[in-house]
DNA sequence: CTTGACTCCGTAGCCGGGTACAGGGTTGAG
DNA sequence: CTCAACCCTGTACCCGGCTACGGAGTCAAG
């Protein structure tokens, strides 16, 4: 298979099939005589791996790292599941924090909503005196 | 007050305050002969407001947005709250993608954690043929 | 044989939010 | 007077993950 057909049943640009490839998530594929790369039709699944990791937010660094354990043995899967996890806390981490930026921007909001007599915006107020662990 | 007391006091460096004026969130301060900046006391709140807003997920240009509203008078508060409700649905959305992201995480380490007879990681597998939404 | 689509390579640019460095001038204490 | 510590400017670099560009070679159809 050619690097644009390989990317487009992969979903991504032909330059990124590339990068990849620079970045050691895709192997270097073997090339025709005039220097064309030829992949494997185990590309695609590769790159789809690659996606589908991504979105579940590890970084390519740690998605090479998932391909080159899924490569091993049974060792390399517990390494695996172990990363799983990390990506897991790291996320979860993530989402609590989120969770107190939600908080603190609906009460902001909140007390912008409340009728006031004087002019001055209480959400600029807020925020300017940092009301909470500033 | 000079770049570095402000940029101590707002726990910042000096730099950041440089690069503040250039991004038109902090106005310039006034020199000395020699060409030093001389910043007011409420130099130092500003920065504060702009990182306490940043931790609210507001970007800078938006922090930016936010300030010149605060220059101004009641109109403008509408709009600031306006932009808050916005920036609120943003990060709802972003926690409501990690969630997923999440419950995606959760199966995938569980199903790795059942015990197999085979020794390919289920894990592996699991995101090589994208068991979901892919 | 020409044309257009594909591919090659290297390099540079983008986003956001800074950080670092080089090469100078200034200030204030000892 | 000297020395460190500060300040000035402009520019380049960092992170992650691409994306674009330029210039050249190749392939297949007409």
């Amino acid at each position: 298979m050619r690097s644009s057909e390989v990317a487009a049943r992969a979903g991504v640009h032909p330059q990124t099939l590339r990068y990849y490839e620079r970045r050691g998530l895709v192997s270097e594929p073997p090339r025709t005589a005039t220097g064309y790369r030829v992949y494997p039709a185990a590309a695609v699944s590769r790159v789809r791996f690659v996606k589908r990791a991504q979105e579940l937010g590890f970084t390519l660094d740690e998605v090479r790292d998932l391909l080159h354990l899924a490569d091993g043995g049974p060792d390399d899967c517990d390494s695996a599941r172990a990363l799983a996890r990390s990506r897991l806390r790291a996320l979860e981490a993530r989402i609590a924090d989120l969770h107190r930026m939600r908080e603190s921007l609906v009460e902001l909001v909140e007390t912008c909503e409340r009728p006031r007599r004087d002019r001055r915006c209480p959400l600029l107020d807020a925020l300017q005196t940092g009301r909470k662990e500033a």
